[in-house]
DNA sequence: ACGTGGTGAGTTTTT
DNA sequence: CTCACCACGT
């Protein structure tokens, strides 16, 4: 899009004061953050380092960056911020240590290590066994939302109200004592600790509202309390700042999303100024007719209705069929002949669910007919355990007070320590007050072990390692270094030996070895001294998807697969979403947690990435471990207008006998259908 | 300390 | 079905 409509330049041009821009789905509110920083630096004067900008992923931030870059040609754009809120909080983190009582070689640990520290403390704290699975999850998201609403342990601790809450708290409180022993932060301090240091450092505050001279959100549906105290904090009451959302699109409240936060915006911000944007280029009217009318279903603070210039386009499809299998085989010869009529590629085509597992079929029936596909989603690169265990060996040269890591690669590969042995490490190590590692090498740990032969190895591996970190810390070239201590180890073999495969060990060693280019790339582009360093570059690894750099560099012509939520901020010409049944869409926990909206604005994200066509299947039965349930089609389906929906194979709503011949002939139809 | 068989659960996910 | 986790045996 190259020219702006009068709306989309009012946004671009308001910067007297807050602006809240109404974005709805396909109506370019990317462009016009990407033009409104352009319009800052070109026209404005305002320097680029001052301007900050936060989107909701890293691949978002890149993208953008690359766009204002060609917008203000080159040079200028240089020391523009844009970031997610996690590395914007790192930022500021490193730039505060002391007031937030780390170190500077401070680990972030993971969702994973983070489970595994409370799983610990929880264990610690007696407890029985049974629901102690459900007891850590439920803790794990008490704790996680209290860092998001700032409250810290003691406050916890103190306003609880039942038995639960209490014990929740005093496990928040470990928890959190146990991350600061280990210079350590997860991923809700990386918001919550630079946030609070703003809430009550008033010099802190002061330098910071200084260097930020303009702010702008993208996906603001999603921010969270802290996130959005954040903003509010940074602007101050300059309020100069643009917040960019579709309340119709938030689809993450399960993880701490508030979408409040839009009408909060217009309270904390009285002279608050609202632009709609409403035109949407990217789908057909009739798709867009679909989309309001379902998302129509729920209650709303802000009316937007989408219109579009484009035609009505094709009727809309729901297509229902016998059982899963059908639905699969059903979208993959559907696609592969409407791809053939339309001469169009596979990449114009997506294919949308609910749950990962729905792409099982999908896949399937897709390499039967050999259409080749990308499946997006799935286990992410750094839960694969190459990955963690490589990083944990960096994380523990760099932070040696890296518990967390240390207890994730002592034994990997096997060098024969238990969890006897490091039981008793660890009863030693805090009663010396010192790190695991560090009580590795510690003269007075044999007296506390009994067995020799463990001493012996602990100790081994304590001088063998300090001996590495030495090595990379020290070397201006780290990364072959990293390589020799991965083959000190003989990581390798150890990767041959466990993978179930040899196929599946190959595609590990490619993953460490892609893991290492990245990082010896990192060190080759970062530009200022600060970011060269080995310690940076690994911290800023763990907030970074580095697939989403290969996936980049891959723009092969492949059939799109990926969740509704992955969905978000994509568009395709031709959409298939599956699965469109109740107790699937919308699934049944949100049925029963009673929050339907949002598995509506779901089904609103779904329907609006569709350009051209837009298919929607259910299946009658439905395979769920060994046996089929019968299912029911989708309350969404009927908040369709009918009259823009063209129904195939409809379940009939007469005799069981009628239904059964009804759908043998459909089956017959299917049949012809697919042989044609 | 580590391998094996049996049992049970089974959304969405970025950082 | 399939994966992850636990208890048990070696």
């Amino acid at each position: 899009m190259n020219n702006l409509n009068p709306r989309q330049q009012e946004a671009v041009k308001y910067i007297d004061g807050p602006l809240l821009v109404l974005a709805g789905a396909g109506s370019g509110k990317t462009s016009v953050i990407t033009r409104k920083i352009a319009y800052l630096i070109n026209e404005c004067g305002i320097k680029a380092h001052k301007i900050f900008a936060v989107t909701f992923t890293n691949k978002a931030a890149k993208e953008m960056k690359e766009r204002v870059s060609r917008l203000v040609q080159g040079k200028e754009a240089k020391g523009l911020t844009v970031s997610t809120f996690h590395t914007l909080g790192l930022t500021m983190i490193r730039y505060e240590l002391d007031a937030c009582g780390l170190k500077n070689n401070f680990s972030i640990l993971d969702a994973d290590d983070c489970q595994r520290l409370l799983s610990e403390l929880l264990h610690k704290d007696n407890s029985p066994e049974a629901d102690q699975k459900q007891a850590l999850k439920w803790i794990s998201k008490k704790i996680s939302d209290w860092k998001n609403d700032l409250i810290p342990p003691v406050q916890a601790v103190s306003v609880a109200q039942t038995k639960e809450d209490l014990m929740a708290a005093h496990i928040y409180d470990a928890y959190q004592r146990h991350l600061r022993a280990y210079n350590a932060v997860d991923f809700d301090d990386l918001i919550a600790l630079p946030t609070r240091l703003l809430q009550e450092n008033q010099a802190i505050r002061e330098k910071w509202q200084d260097k930020v001279h303009y702010l702008l959100v993208d996906e603001y549906q999603d921010t969270n309390t802290a996130q959005y105290l954040m903003v509010k904090l940074l602007v101050g009451v300059r309020g100069r700042f643009t917040a960019v959302g579709d309340d119709d699109q938030s689809i993450y409240a399960w993880r701490g999303a508030r979408p409040e936060n839009m009408v909060e915006l217009t309270k904390d911000y009285p002279q608050l100024k609202v632009i709609k944007l409403e035109q949407n280029y990217r789908s057909m009217a009739r798709i867009l007719n679909a989309a309001n009318a379902v998302i129509a279903n729920n209650p709303h603070v802000f009316d937007k209705k989408l219109w579009s210039q484009h035609g009505l386009g094709d009727l809309i499809r729901v297509i229902t069929c016998p059982t899963d299998r059908d639905e699969a085989e059903y979208v993959a010869n559907d696609l592969v002949n409407t791809k053939l009529m339309n001469r169009r590629t596979f990449k114009d085509y997506a294919i949308l669910y609910r749950g990962n597992f729905q792409a099982k079929a999908i896949e399937t029936q897709l390499r039967e007919l050999q259409v080749p596909y990308k499946l997006s989603g799935g286990t992410s690169f750094y839960s694969r355990a190459e990955i963690k265990d490589v990083m944990s060996y960096l994380r523990l040269i760099i932070n040696p007070d890296d518990d967390s890591a240390f207890l994730r690669i002592i034994n990997t590969p096997k060098r024969a320590i238990g969890p006897v042995t490091l039981e008793k490490l660890g009863v030693y190590a805090q009663s010396r007050g010192v790190s695991l590692l560090t009580a590795c090498t510690e003269l007075g740990l044999a007296a506390h072990l009994g067995q020799k032969k463990a001493v012996v190895s602990l100790h081994e591996f304590g001088t063998w390692l300090e001996e590495h970190q030495r090595e990379i810390l020290d070397n201006t070239d780290p990364v072959p270094k990293i390589r020799q201590l991965l083959s000190d180890i003989a990581y390798e073999d150890y990767i041959r030996e466990t993978a179930p495969t040899p196929q599946g060990a190959e595609v590990r060693l490619e993953n460490i070895n892609f893991l290492l280019n990245s990082i010896q790339n990192m060190l080759n582009k970062a530009e200022d001294e600060e970011d060269k360093n080995i310690e940076a570059i690994i911290r800023k690894l763990v907030l970074i998807d580095l697939l989403e750099q290969q996936a980049e560099a891959d723009d092969s012509d492949r059939v799109q697969l990926m969740t509704l939520h992955a969905a978000k901020g994509l568009e395709f010409p031709h959409v298939y979403m599956i699965g469109l049944e109740e107790d699937l869409l919308p699934h049944r926990n949100s049925i029963d947690a009673d929050t339907v909206e949002e598995e509506r604005r779901l089904m609103y994200v779904g329907i609006t990435r569709a350009k051209q066509t837009l298919t929607l299947t259910l299946a009658e039965r439905r395979k769920s471990g060994a046996d089929f349930r019968s299912t029911t089609p989708s309350r969404f389906l009927e908040e369709l207008p009918q009259d823009q929906v063209e129904w195939q194979g409809r379940r009939s709503q007469k005799s069981p006998a009628e239904k059964k011949r009804i759908g043998g002939a459909h089956l017959a139809n299917l049949k012809a259908l697919l042989n044609s």
